[in-house]
DNA sequence: TATTCAGTCTTTTTT
DNA sequence: AGACTGAATA
């Protein structure tokens, strides 16, 4: 047998021979799907020796991509490279990059992000006049996201303001993140010449995370694949958690009905947890109705006290009881990045970060906020835009008066109308704005347009590293910052960063005799899509904080779930889907290989206001499963010795123990106490290294 | 145009 | 609590 077989069972290896025609994965989490789709472009490469090229993998993220070209490097060696790999945005882009021609936008089109979306709708509502209280733009993005993505229908004013938003990006070649999409199909549809050159392109293509399509990449998929039929996806109706962005589950039976003679493949094996974790997640996710029955086991039994339950007064004592706890699996020789916490709201982050720095744990942020969305990175790029095309209205704005200028919103209207009205380039209406009308704010945009003119010009003869910094002192920018609070300083630090970025543009790109425009635009094409790019990635990495969404794929020896409040984790909005809610649980607790921390805090502090909650229904769900013994005590987290962690007993100590609950020590030994403990009056002997026995405070 | 200050609203989740 | 807005003032 073929060593890329070896490693699968018998149901994984039928699913990675099948490599002609239409095959659907059906599983449930750490069944090995995603190490199923790896196997399988191995074997299609090494054994059926289908060229690397002609395949199309779709991951989720962009980190699952680079995952999964590692894998299949190491299964295949470098012929790896030539798999297309992407997310389905990114491949998106590419064949616009290519076709956009043919309806309508210029091939250099632009990518924006939500954010330049909201700008864009800013814009808009003041032209127009749009009331900001009926909704704000953000609202408005929001809505018409969602009706993009077949979410929600629309009309009326919001209808008006759609076709507004799109004339304006069409107008200024711009393109959102559902656009990407929504174009490819309509390029699809329209040019049947272009959708059969990517059918022949890749005959082979594989989608993971299936569960989490929306309609229209779906259709994507579906008429890349009919011509040759085979397309092999997985997925996990438990694990859609991406409704909200318009995701269809009934895509995956879609799938089996628009495909002929689909081969079904299921997985019931978990290799990832012990069934002690396993049960859990099972019972936890029965209670949902919409959904094919499965029952996961593993072969590993696992113990009950990989179960621990805590309950915090305050969040500051759930922060510090989650920091401290992974201070000594560290201490204790675990390796940092199989460590993670994941939460359902990003807002619960914040004060992980502030104490993981004061405890000087190295960690790492999942989602949140992505590095190049930061105001100074997007402010510098849109410089280098700016500076590559000198006519982009759109970045025009953007840095006119970054730093102050004295320019504001009039004298850019005023710039708009002349381009416009005349056909003036930007340059061309400042000119003439100058030569018919001086002032000072005229001659401030004649020096303007003289910086632009000069940096084009040292850009030429400078690496971009240099021009970098020779921009940023140049334009003033580096002193709008130094001016502004000493506490916005890592805003400097970011840009140096972004320093490294470019060094690795010029060092990829570089050497094939590109100029510097083409280096740029290549570059910038490439790290847009890549959400999960941050300035602590490259580092040697540390403990994980996610959200939930983001850790999806992912797997940690020790997962830390944590604010599971009834309001928190499960939302409870007008509009939240309870089982949604719980398929968020389910992926978030069946994330950990070795170990779970469930955790929710009484009392926490959110938009000023003290909420209490009671514990999340997921946490009681969760060990329902168990019998009633067997459940563990809940850990007060504020009744915990602060230095706990030394683990030194002494007679009369007080101790938790996560099966027999709180308790007196009465003897103790080298290697054992004995233990008085309060719930059953009953005394027993407690090995010292237990892993769930923690000193805590007198009564 | 820039700056300041009081009042308003936020948050689900992300490519 | 903190970010963000809009109106009032310099
Ligand atoms: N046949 C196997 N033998 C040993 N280990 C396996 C096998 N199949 C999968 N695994 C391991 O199980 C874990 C989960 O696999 P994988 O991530 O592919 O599952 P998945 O179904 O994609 O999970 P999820 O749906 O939760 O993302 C991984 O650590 C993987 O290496």
């Amino acid at each position: 047998m073929s060593k890329i077989l070896q490693d699968l069972n018998p149901q994984q290896q039928e699913a990675v021979k099948a490599v002609d025609g239409p095959v659907i994965v059906f599983a449930g989490a750490g069944t090995g799907k995603t190490r199923t789709l790896t196997s399988r472009i191995a074997y299609m490469i090494s054994e059926r020796k289908i060229p690397p090229k002609q395949i199309l993998a779709i991951t989720f993220t962009k980190k699952a991509t680079n995952e999964m070209r590692e894998r299949i490097f190491k299964l295949v060696g470098p012929n790896a490279g030539e798999v297309f790999i992407s997310t389905i945005h990114a491949f998106c882009a590419s064949v616009l990059r290519k076709f956009i021609g043919l309806i309508g936008y210029k091939q250099n089109f632009e990518i924006i992000d939500d954010e330049d979306s909201v700008r864009v709708l800013t814009e808009i509502y003041k032209e127009r006049n749009f009331d900001r209280k009926a909704f704000s733009p953000k609202a408005a993005h929001n809505i018409i996201s969602a009706y993009k993505n077949g979410v929600m229908p629309i009309g009326g004013i919001v209808n008006t303001l759609f076709e507004a938003y799109q004339e304006y990006l069409f107008d200024h070649n711009l393109a959102d993140f559902d656009d990407l999409l929504l174009l490819v199909n309509k390029l699809f549809t329209l040019h049947k010449e272009v959708l059969e050159f990517y059918q022949e392109r890749f005959r082979y293509i594989l989608v993971d995370e299936f569960q989490d399509t929306n309609m229209t990449q779906y259709e994507i998929i579906k008429t890349l694949g009919q011509k040759y039929q085979n397309v092999f996806v997985v997925g996990d109706d438990d694990q859609s958690i991406y409704s909200f962005r318009g995701a269809v589950v009934d895509n995956m039976y879609a799938f089996m009905k628009d495909f002929d003679n689909v081969i079904l493949v299921k997985l019931t094996q978990n290799y990832r947890s012990s069934n002690a974790l396993l049960l859990g997640a099972n019972t936890l996710i029965a209670n949902n109705v919409l959904r094919e029955k499965k029952n996961l086991f593993s072969t590993v039994k696992g113990e009950l006290s990989d179960v621990v339950v805590t309950e915090s007064q305050y969040h500051e004592d759930e922060v510090r009881f989650v920091v401290n706890e992974i201070a000594y699996l560290i201490r204790g020789g675990v390796d940092p990045n199989k460590i993670a916490v994941l939460y359902r709201n990003n807002v619960v982050s914040r004060n992980f970060e502030l104490a993981f720095v004061e405890a000087r744990i190295p960690y790492l942020i999942y989602g949140g906020f992505s590095y190049l969305k930061r105001r100074e990175i997007k402010d510098a790029i849109s410089y280098l835009k700016f500076l590559l095309e000198p006519n982009n209205i759109f970045h025009f704005k953007r840095i006119i008066n970054q730093p102050s200028r004295g320019i504001g919103e009039k004298t850019v209207e005023k710039i708009t109308e002349r381009c416009q009205m005349y056909q003036q380039s930007i340059f061309e209406a400042i000119d003439w704005l100058h030569a018919n009308n001086p002032s000072n704010k005229t001659s401030a945009l004649i020096e303007f347009k003289q910086l632009i003119e000069k940096l084009q010009k040292a850009l030429e003869q400078m690496s971009l590293v240099d021009f970098f910094d020779y921009m940023l002192e140049q334009t003033g920018y580096l002193e709008m910052l130094a001016q502004e609070d000493f506490f916005e300083s890592n805003r400097v630090e970011n840009l140096e960063e972004f320093k490294s970025i470019l060094y690795r543009f010029e060092a990829t790109y570089g050497r094939e005799g590109l100029s510097k425009k083409e280096i740029l635009h290549m570059g910038f094409d490439e790290i847009l899509l890549d959400e999960t790019l941050s300035v602590d990635d490259k580092g040697k990495g540390g403990a994980v904080l996610s959200t939930v969404h983001s850790a999806k794929g992912l797997e940690f020896d020790y997962v830390f779930v944590v604010a599971l409040e009834e309001g928190l984790f499960p939302a409870l909005r007008e509009d939240s889907d309870i089982e949604e809610e719980r398929r968020v649980a389910y992926v978030a607790f069946t994330r950990a290989k070795k170990k779970i921390y469930l955790s929710c805090a009484t009392t926490r502090l959110i938009y000023g206001r003290i909420v209490r909650n009671p514990k999340s229904r997921f946490l009681t769900e969760y060990l329902m499963g168990r019998k009633e013994q067997e459940k563990p005590e809940i850990l007060k987290t504020e009744k915990l010795h602060s230095d706990e962690s030394l683990r030194d007993f002494h007679v009369s100590d007080r101790i938790y123990h996560s099966t027999f609950g709180y308790g007196l020590v009465i003897a103790v030994d080298e290697t054992t106490i004995q233990v008085l403990f309060e719930r059953d009056k009953s005394i027993r002997k407690i090995k010292k290294d237990h892993p769930t026995l923690r000193k805590t405070l007198e009564e």
